[in-house]
RNA sequence: GUGAGUGUAGCUCAGUUGGUUAGAGCACUUGAUUGUGGUCCAAGAGGUCGUGGGUUCAAUUCCCAUCACUCACC
């Protein structure tokens, strides 16, 4: 769409899919592989921005739908860049997976764990909130129980007033438990969503880029057709979008890698797992995105080279080793141990807990963050293999799931 | 010293007109978390109901004594 947004891949991986390169931004380059934060409401939970820069952060992912009433007030400040502080590129999804989530009940929708996949943990479509139509999707806003509509576009007239550097088209997510023939139902309606949003893309003009988000289930012929329909789309780049079975990741990925153009940038929406990162970025994935990082972080969990540790535990009270030995990040530098950290996490107090948040998510997604810098590198270098297998052995071998199982 | 009140889970307390395996919140343990409305969600463990007697088929519950604590008044 514009000259001032390009992917440039430098370093291609053996087998031909996957690769390191950098996505040219009007705010400035991201190379890739990376991790975008999650700022969803233009910032990351618990996490100032002068701790999100030193944390080396590239890329923030914000949302189009729980901006969509501020979208106003965003463009009069100049855009997201602006208005939220993080003046690097930036990326807002469509807001159609949130609709959809809302529209199931409130339940799960994205699931990896097969057990999910029947109608216990998924509110039948009938049921649910959100009503999809042709047109667009109704839906109630639980909070304040206003009824709302959001189709292709409205949500590219929220993402233009947002002004994201990337932006994705509005698409219609099905769940594990979803048929075949849903499936391609909802890709065919993403798919004519899809030139509605370039169409009114080009409407608005501008220099933001847009991707298409390919959906499709875990169903080979659907994944190929979307990957070819949308790949001959005037896309900048793809989203891939959709729940996956973590046993099916990796065919479904080389399934689009195979069908998409080689040339231009692939975020897979909502994955951090480090075997999730290394079976994306084999196959072509360059960004990355995930609420997980944070959110486990409140809850506890510590990410380490050796496995994740669970700070709730008793077993790590008045324990004074550092969360990961040798990490980088700005809580480890500090001089934080796992006893001194479960103490915050454990304290009542409000000031401290949200001090924990803060050193715990900072620890967290510079875990995530570092290991895409170190992935590039080893592609780059080309022992891309050598290092995966290495990382994985050592981060899942401690705990009960082994690598490529769950 | 006198009068009154309170003793039930680690903590704060419900409850029982006497009746199966005595409850809640918090804390604790375990699990979960994947395109985020923040202290979330799920499961579990934990109690000789202050102590000793009495009445009763049956007492955490009623009665007596006793201990501890609290308050008020001398």
């Amino acid at each position: 769409m514009s000259d001032a947004f390009y992917f440039e891949p430098e370093k291609i991986l053996r087998n031909g899919l996957g690769r390191a390169g950098v996505i040219h931004t009007p705010h400035g380059d991201i190379k890739t592989p990376t991790f975008a934060v999650v700022g969803t409401r233009g910032f990351v939970r618990s996490m100032p921005m002068e701790k999100l820069r030193e944390l080396n952060a590239q890329a923030m992912l914000s949302n189009g739908y729980h901006l969509r009433r501020q979208a106003d007030e965003i463009s009069t400040a100049g855009g997201l860049a602006a208005w939220s502080g993080w003046d690097g590129p930036t990326i807002t999804d469509s807001g159609g997976f949130q609709i959809m989530s809302l529209g199931s009940g409130l339940g799960k929708v994205v699931s990896m764990n097969k057990k999910d996949a029947g109608t216990g943990r998924q509110t039948p479509h009938e049921k649910r909130l959100a009503k999809i139509t042709e047109d667009g999707v109704y839906f109630t806003d639980p909070w304040d129980g206003q009824e709302e509509f959001m189709g292709p576009e409205e949500s590219m007239r929220v993402q233009h007033k947002i002004g994201a550097d990337i932006m994705m088209a509005f698409d219609e997510l099905t769940s594990i438990g979803d048929s075949y023939e849903y499936n391609m139902e909802a890709m065919e309606r993403t798919h004519r969503w899809a030139e509605r949003c370039l169409m009114e893309h080009k409407k608005l003009g501008g220099a933001q880029a847009l991707y298409g988000v390919l959906q499709g289930g875990h169903y080979e012929d659907l994944r190929r057709e979307t990957a070819k329909i949308l790949g001959g789309m005037d896309f900048d780049g793809f989203g891939l979008g959709g729940a996956f079975l973590k046993e099916d990741l990796g065919k479904i990925l080389e399934w689009v890698a195979e069908e998409l153009p080689f040339a231009k940038p692939r975020h897979l929406l909502g994955l951090s797992r480090p075997d999730d990162i290394f079976v994306g970025a084999e196959f072509g994935c360059d960004t990355f995105d995930c609420v997980a990082p944070t959110r486990e972080a409140r809850h506890g969990r510590i990410y380490t080279l050796d496995g994740d540790v669970n700070l709730r535990k008793g077993i790590w009270a008045n324990v004074e080793e550092p969360l990961d030995e040798g990490c980088d990040c700005g809580t480890c530098r500090e001089g934080w141990t796992r006893g001194k950290l479960r103490v915050l996490l454990k304290s009542q107090d409000r000031d401290e807990k949200e001090r924990y948040f803060e050193l715990a998510s900072v620890h967290n997604v510079r875990f995530i963050v570092r290991l895409t810098e170190q992935m590039r590198e080893s592609i780059l270098e080309g022992e891309f293999e050598g290092f995966r297998d290495g990382f994985l052995k050592r981060y899942y071998s401690s705990i009960a799931w082994q690598y490529g199982r769950m």
